[in-house]
DNA sequence: GCGACGCTTCGGCGGGTGCCGAACGGTTCG
DNA sequence: CGAACCGTTCGGCACCCGCCGAAGCGTCGC
């Protein structure tokens, strides 16, 4: 009795991702911008017909929000929980298809270098950055910042744990990438790293998408601060 | 294109999980044993055909497996990573749907106070028991085990990590509780609370599904080495 | 061996849902 | 004001999928 309502609604929650066009939508809204009705429907190669009703679905369902602005409508994800939804549910997905072994030569190579995933850095670069973080002791074991960590984010980034809004999300947390199968820096200081390595230029955004590019300073700042010493080849 | 490809991944795997009798049997399963193809049919209110296909997806899908024992059929979760799949979409559900207030009242009481899930303690129980151990430093922040907790596990519960088999499994890790909505402790710290607790006798199975319920000796002991003062309320 | 039992297969029904094209309304820009 | 553009609504199509009952098969128990 119970247990059956308690399966619906399970039930309904999945359903929402459940459909190839609808979890394309929200992989493509992983990166935490609000994208239009029409790019959506473009990138999934669906009419903007039935783009727009799956749009409905997903606001209505309260995943994702949306603005309109003149003859445009903005979708995004609603917010963290959302995206954390869909990053956990990816992060089950069995290791890979059919890896062509060509992924880094396609035309989305900046990509597979960097990218944003919501609000924290993700790709390559973004395991990069994570692995030098364990490595210096800034991330202990189970993904939390360290005192060491705080002190350099502080310094360093200029964006220290004391500086963070009173929240209860967490500090740190780990978030499983789709492409890379490696475990990346997210949480509060995730989001907050890769808010500083974007006001402090060491990477900028390309394209409308959620790529991003190490700039020239990057490469010299993250060998100075993080020891990576081939941060060119993620340029 | 290959925006479209990881979609229909994705949604395959959330497709798995958005049929309301599919969802049910997952749900019912999460306390890691195994059911037979009627227990299950008869707790998701379905025809025996009906669950019959059914299992047959979950068990090709990799997220069940199955054993077949004379005229039965034996189910349960492949292993703790759908587990884990289950538990972190169940964890995003909307807060509650109804709550009646009476549910401490119906017949599943002793489940309501304390259960498995998958291979720790949940409900009541598992929450009191995590706060306990939060309470006394023995896990901190992020869900990490302590020096001091390590130490507990090993005097108390003769079962500290020194003792595990070496793996990846996480020491510990919060699940969150799709009836309590409250975290508690599972990864492979949280299996061996359980276990021992078992083996303690201070929790005893009851029935045939993931209920248990605390013995006298339990209460004594989570009073003795966990501060838990009102125990006799979980028995 | 015969019935009871657990499960499976098959056929058929019904409902839900994704998809599109065409027509329409609103906005922007010339 | 008119054309281009973005998005939505609507109707209709097709398909998938879940469900059941009936029949069948293997196992267990008397």
């Amino acid at each position: 009795m119970t247990d059956r309502a308690q399966g619906a609604r399970l039930a309904g929650l999945a359903a929402l991702l459940a459909d190839p066009t609808r979890a394309t939508f929200c992989l493509l809204l992983l990166d935490g911008r609000a994208w239009t009705a029409g790019e959506l429907a473009r990138r999934a190669a669906v009419a903007p017909s039935t783009a727009s009703g799956h749009l409905d679905r997903l606001v209505a369902s309260g995943l994702c929000a949306q603005e309109r602005q003149g003859r445009h409508r903005y979708v995004r994800l609603a917010d963290r929980r959302a995206a954390a939804l869909i990053e956990d549910l990816a992060g089950h997905l069995p290791p890979a298809p059919a890896a062509t072994g060509l992924r880094a030569a396609t035309a989305s190579a900046a990509l597979a270098r960097g990218r944003t995933c919501y609000d924290h850095l993700a790709g390559r670069l973004g395991v990069a950055v994570t692995d030098a973080m364990l490595a210096r002791g800034y991330i202990e074991g189970g993904f939390t910042l360290s005192t060491k960590g705080a002190e350099w984010m502080d310094t360093v980034l200029g964006a220290g744990p004391d500086s963070w809004p009173r929240s209860r999300r967490p500090a740190a947390r780990a978030c499983l990438d789709w492409t890379e199968r490696r475990p990346h820096l997210a949480g509060r200081a995730g989001a907050e790293v890769c808010r500083a390595f974007l006001d402090l230029a060491w990477i900028r955004r390309v394209g409308t998408g959620r790529a991003v590019r190490l700039t020239a300073d990057g490469v010299t700042a993250l060998g100075a601060h993080l020891g990576i010493e081939d941060a060119d080849a993620l340029a």
